[in-house]
DNA sequence: TATTGTTATACTCTATAACTATA
DNA sequence: TATAGTTATAGAGTATAACAATA
């Protein structure tokens, strides 16, 4: 177990990812905001699947997943299929001009880190792919997952003094 | 370098960790979204500054500064003091009533991480940490080394550690 | 003229709730 | 009744541009 003090610093470390994030949003192509991009490449890397699914790997309501959709079916990279298994269901699948859509996503991301991280090695790269994809499966399996951390946290009550931590 | 895949690999993870972003955010205290959690937390961090150092060290406009500021104003938990040097210029402080709402974030937070990390030893998170602010630090060199960014631009030296006033 | 900070406006992302159409 | 998806509405975060006060 890691104290508390490394605890603040991840918060505040996963706070500042945030400008990252917004400068990687800022080199998209045109009508293709970050939600869009986000519906392209799950789409390109677990192919054709249902609203439900895509809201569950997109970790956002499906009211936020329905809109997404929208815009990104709007301009033809997608189109939604009946299910035939399920009338209420739509399956989601990349078009060809979205598949081409997600080919410029993708070189104009890689290009901006390839450059930002020019002086990264590649096993420095994996660790932190590999970190952050365990945190945000520590997190995301209480989605899923409905026993272990539905534990509701000890609602914090106390005064407004840090108890001196260990 | 790093190979293109573990680029499109990162920008994924980069996208989704947003989703730990939200989950934290969820559990701050009324009237204290994550702007103003930012907010008084460099400042509890760094000690008094300027509204253009804060900033800086938020990554964002100083007009989104300026409205996140206002918004912790206006509760009190910040005050903004003239600054004798330049009369443009307001220096801002935390009040004791910020550095309570402060320590009542710091405890929430660490809460839930201490939860969701349980089983995640002190050295991952210390190392997620590390790559995270190196993350940041190939990026944001950028936003204050005008030229091209290609250049390991100047490291300034921040380490101040200083937790402010008391 | 340039800089510091504020305000107005617009856009993106998200969640909640109400709604439909199926199951 | 319950589930899959849509839409309406509201709130938070951000950027750009116009502005005021000061340097």
């Amino acid at each position: 177990m890691a104290e508390q003090a490394q605890f603040e610093e991840l918060a505040r470390q996963l706070s500042a990812v945030g400008a990252v994030k917004r400068d990687l949003g800022r080199i998209l192509p045109p009508d293709c905001p970050n939600g869009s991009a986000a519906v392209l490449t799950l789409l390109g890397r677990h192919g054709d699947m249902r609203m439900s699914k895509l809201a569950e790997l997109l970790s956002v309501d499906m009211s936020v997943t329905s809109r997404h959709v929208a815009h990104v079916a709007a301009r033809g990279w997608i189109e939604r299929l009946p299910d035939p298994a399920d009338k209420r269901s739509r399956i989601l699948r990349l078009t060809p001009a979205g598949l081409a859509q997600l080919d410029e996503l993708s070189r104009r991301t890689t290009h901006l880190l390839a450059e930002r991280l020019a002086d990264w090695t590649d096993e420095e790269v994996g660790q932190l792919i590999r970190l952050m994809t365990r945190l945000r499966d520590s997190f995301g399996d209480c989605r899923s997952a409905s026993s272990a951390c539905r534990v509701p946290a000890p609602v914090l009550e106390e005064t407004t003094r840090t108890p001196a931590n260990t």
